[in-house]
DNA sequence: AATGAATGAGGATTCATTCAT
DNA sequence: GATGAATGAATCCTCATTCAT
């Protein structure tokens, strides 16, 4: 059974990570991740730089939480989506408008978590990147649709990983660029291509 | 016209550069991005780290030359790829392989020209990126393809969006995860996906 | 006359005390004084970091506590040979064998109390300091065997910081060369040394 | 050859070594060993912290040289005096007349050098601390005492460390006790000790 | 033009001490 | 009294840039 005390500790635990997590965001969508500094997470997060300590035990250890912290709820959307009843392809449209919707909403974070590669360097996960549990479950429902006769027999891996890069590379570029393109029209250019390749039915 | 003591700067002067690029190079390789210091790159270079300054104003002007250096033969051999006489789907499995050995020859610069966004904050580009010129000849291509009715009409910048996110990501994908594909293989199933689709001629 | 409630006040306090001591000893054993903190002393007590603050007003009180916990045992035990009836060589003999078997035994203690002059400048004592202490005993050991007749008439106080330097000194070597001699292998040439010289009795 | 300006550099460096020693002195005998930070050598050596960091990779390193730099003349003059041609008796009276003589003038050096076990931990030296070598010296004196037939046939190690730990300890005591004693009288009663023994010559 | 020592603003981390609960 | 999170000064070390030689 769960004190009084712990209740109320728990509490103001999940509060504080919340407050990191906060401004750690603030911090990397502002400065990046080279200008991210714990005095910097510390200001924004409204605490003393020390606080930071008794809960992360290094910067890294922060940086992981808020890594986790971003890509969970991602992750969980993912599997839910996985799980569904749709039919492949409409599961790798719904994955597609996903990650758009939340790589526009979390763009710092993500940008830091998914293509930084000092963050990489930091975060040391090779399989388990986030890149790379994607390709994963992407690779799952490609090989649903080919054993559904859906789609023709490729490599299932290159395909998926053609499908993730696609998916992120196409945001990223509208960022770098300055532009953004309605979900739908990108969504639905990434999946005519993918679907139906660039040289049609006849090709 | 160029007076002899000119024309012995210039050598002097491209060939400390050229030494300079190596340097940097290898310091990359070996330290990444943040552990590229101007004291390193002095060393390795074999030179002392005030001269730096004497060819270049700052770090951040060092990097760009490094990553102008580094990109121009490969912007040359994507033109020539361009404007040779080979179809659209030949032009794109060249490019296709072009950047696949070009990256793995010159991983680690690449990956901070490329991806790294500390590097995009330091190297102030957004359309003159390596990327974004890379997706406008690609662009390029694709529009002759759908002009000449091999390929379908498509949003070619999504299309040559999603081309060189794949291209960079697999090879990307390959060296997060230690492992490597050979080169025809892993072209020929982007090429697969890329022309025909996952659903083929019948989807 | 104490209460029933002060009474047990003073036990409870008494047991906190000897977990602080132990907690301390412990700590210092393990991390050297400096890095005895106080987070990890409340650790090895059992105990939370501010209640220590609740029984010692800092750091340096703690320590003080420590020194003289560690201390008081010894003090007793030189006292009593010092009131025994045994001549004074015998004393300075057992006196000698005691202060070896304490350094053995409580090392790390010991090493912070006698030597580390960044205790002697925390724990701020001059005359009352241990050795100091010490060496008075001892002084009025060889000054009773000088009005007995057993010994010269020598400079007491100067021959008593022999005794003692050499008795903590030889220990301390033991320790920092990483060796150990017998109790009385060490005992025996120390006393031949300092009851007879080197010369010998023809010297 | 050595150019003119390797000279010059040469005479600079060792100018900002001595800087730095006479910086780092000070500091240790006005804050001890925990007290010595980076920051105040370089403000008592006239320099910017950063400018330790281009002499010495690091606080062990500018410590150690600051010992090194300590004991140096200090084992010059044991070693004069070893290889002299006075008897056993003489050696051992001019060395602790040496060492207290080193002692009061460089007294902050070797409190941190001798005993202070903060240093022996952060110095990392088992078997050539400068008490071990320096027991060693007197080890061979003694050695050659006993093989002339002046000293009796003691313990020679265990000697030495007698000799060494009562040298250096009835200084630090009086550096301890705020007194200080005419040097001949503490080096009398020292050898009147040593070589005659508490017991006289009928003992 | 080359050199490399000097600089000093930061940056990560530690820890004695305080204080609200 | 007990607790442990909060604090922020202090510490070691880094590195882009400058400048005298």
């Amino acid at each position: 059974m769960t004190s009084l005390a712990e209740r109320r500790r728990e509490l103001l635990d999940s509060m504080m990570r919340e407050a990191v997590y906060e401004g750690a965001v603030a911090v990397l969508t502002e400065h990046g991740l080279n200008g991210t500094t714990m005095d910097r997470v510390a200001a924004a997060a409204g605490m003393a730089k020390g606080s930071l300590y008794n809960h992360f035990r290094s910067k890294q250890e922060l940086l992981e939480f808020v890594r986790d912290r971003a890509v969970a709820p991602m992750q969980e959307a993912l599997e839910e989506i996985v799980e569904n009843k749709l039919c492949a392809a409409e599961k790798l449209a719904s994955i597609s408008r996903l990650w758009r919707e939340y790589l526009v909403k979390h763009h710092a974070v993500f940008e830091f978590l998914i293509n930084d590669h000092a963050a990489k360097r930091l975060l040391r996960d090779t399989e388990q990147t986030v890149r790379a549990s994607g390709i994963k479950q992407i690779a799952t429902i490609i090989e649903q649709g080919i054993q559904k006769g859906a789609f023709r027999p490729v490599d299932v891996t290159a395909a998926a990983e053609i499908f993730v890069s696609a998916s992120i590379g196409m945001v990223e570029q509208e960022f770098a660029a300055g532009i953004s393109r309605p979900v739908d029209e990108a969504g639905d250019a990434l999946m005519g291509v993918f679907l139906h390749g660039l040289c049609g039915s006849e090709g």
